[in-house]
DNA sequence: GTATGATTCAAACAAACGTTTGAACTGCAA
DNA sequence: TTGCAGTTCAAACGTTTGTTTGAATCATAC
């Protein structure tokens, strides 16, 4: 049998993927080189080559793998909720934790390298590469255009500019909650900061339903004299 | 006067720090290399050598010149408010305002590169590079402990980490709202959405109250058994 | 004018980058 | 055994990276 290879455990590529992943966490896409990558995958360097064709195509082979289980688990989840609703409209709290909270627990998983991913998919959000912006888009444009529309028909009377802002804030604060709170909270004892992965998301969860809720700001008229 | 120079509007190290600003909003630290930035500054390759010493250092330059302008501000705003008080507790939209508000303000501001910089700073949240973090969390320390010392006295009935874990919510919208709506609401008709930075502070402010407002998650306990 | 300190310049440096190459090695079929 | 894909390997490819150098140029003061 073939499943104990002599001399590592899994296949080259997946351990390519698998630490590609974890040091395009830690030092960003151009700060990781294919030697990094190679040497912590225990391959070749010519094997990123030999498996994926280039570097950038490693990159989106890494986010492939992953980003797709999760965005059909999420259009899986709105389908589940849409069918059980038998027509009527969701409840935006069902949708916003439909779309969020299947990021978050796969966030919170470990095991699997759920944790690792999403904090590359958080601080890729904000990513200025050109050709990852585009595959992301590409990534999110059917799960978008589902969720933005459930949230649509949950909210008619919230004018649409408005759902799509609360949306894109609430999308910071995952990215900000996954990222953890390591960053600026150095000396306001940050380890005595209870940032349990199982209490994240409810927290997280009435943060954002209390934002998506609030009472809509009054708007200045559209073209300000000053 | 030598307010006109022969070549060049501006001195050279001014131009210099312009130039990277831009340059490391879209293509990030590492993918901006030195010949891109002086370039771009009609500036000769050695000069950031020259002037700064090295590219780390220069990295910190573009940043100490707004960040420290930034903060005082925040800070003079906080001061202004807590004399007016005069030793009563501040309310939390008004701190919250204080800290975010200005921060959208300066995001704002085209003219003196603001927008450019707050760009750079929302992107640099989650940038893995390590001693851009480190600056960043000295930069931050002595505002997020006076702020989040404020919130504290202000809300006494909720539990500090619930005010951390919402603070650290809002700064990630804070962080999407000022990179825009740009990247995964393309098919969405994003050219339709209205997005008048006049317009931005109000919406985020009424989000980011309604979240830091609302109910308190019921928590599972600390040690849940699966 | 001439000396002085600050700045700019073209050119080169070693190191690291992503990629390619051709030979060596592997496991399995004939 | 021989043959043949699939994979791994050490070595080198040409570029680009950040940095350094020493001479040239500038502005200012004596």
């Amino acid at each position: 049998m073939s499943s104990l290879s002599p001399t590592t455990p899994q296949d080259t590529r997946d351990r390519i993927l698998d630490a590609a992943e974890s040091l395009f966490v830690e030092h960003g896409f151009d700060g990781t080189s294919m030697r990094m990558i190679t040497s912590a995958a225990n391959a070749n360097l010519a094997a990123v080559n030999y498996h994926f064709g280039s570097k950038d195509a490693l990159v989106q082979a890494v986010f492939r793998r992953r980003l797709t289980v999760l965005n059909e688990e999420r259009l899986a989840v709105l389908d589940r909720l849409e069918v059980e609703a038998g027509g009527a409209p969701l409840k935006p709290s069902r949708i916003v934790e439909a779309f969020f909270g299947t990021a978050l627990r796969m966030a919170a998983d470990t095991e699997h390298g759920g944790r690792t991913f999403m904090r590359l998919l958080a601080r890729t959000y904000s990513e200025p590469n050109a050709f990852v912006r585009q595959f992301l888009a590409e990534e999110y444009a059917e799960v978008m255009d589902r969720f933005l529309g459930a949230l649509f028909t949950a909210l008619p009377d919230v004018p649409r500019t408005e759902i799509m802002w609360r949306f894109h804030f609430m999308t910071g604060s995952l990215a900000f909650a996954i990222s953890g709170l390591g960053g600026l909270y150095e000396l306001a004892d940050v380890s005595a900061v209870d940032d349990d992965p199982q209490r994240l998301l409810p927290r997280l969860m009435s943060f954002m339903l209390g934002g998506l809720r609030a009472a809509l700001p009054d708007l200045p008229p559209p073209c300000a004299n000053d």
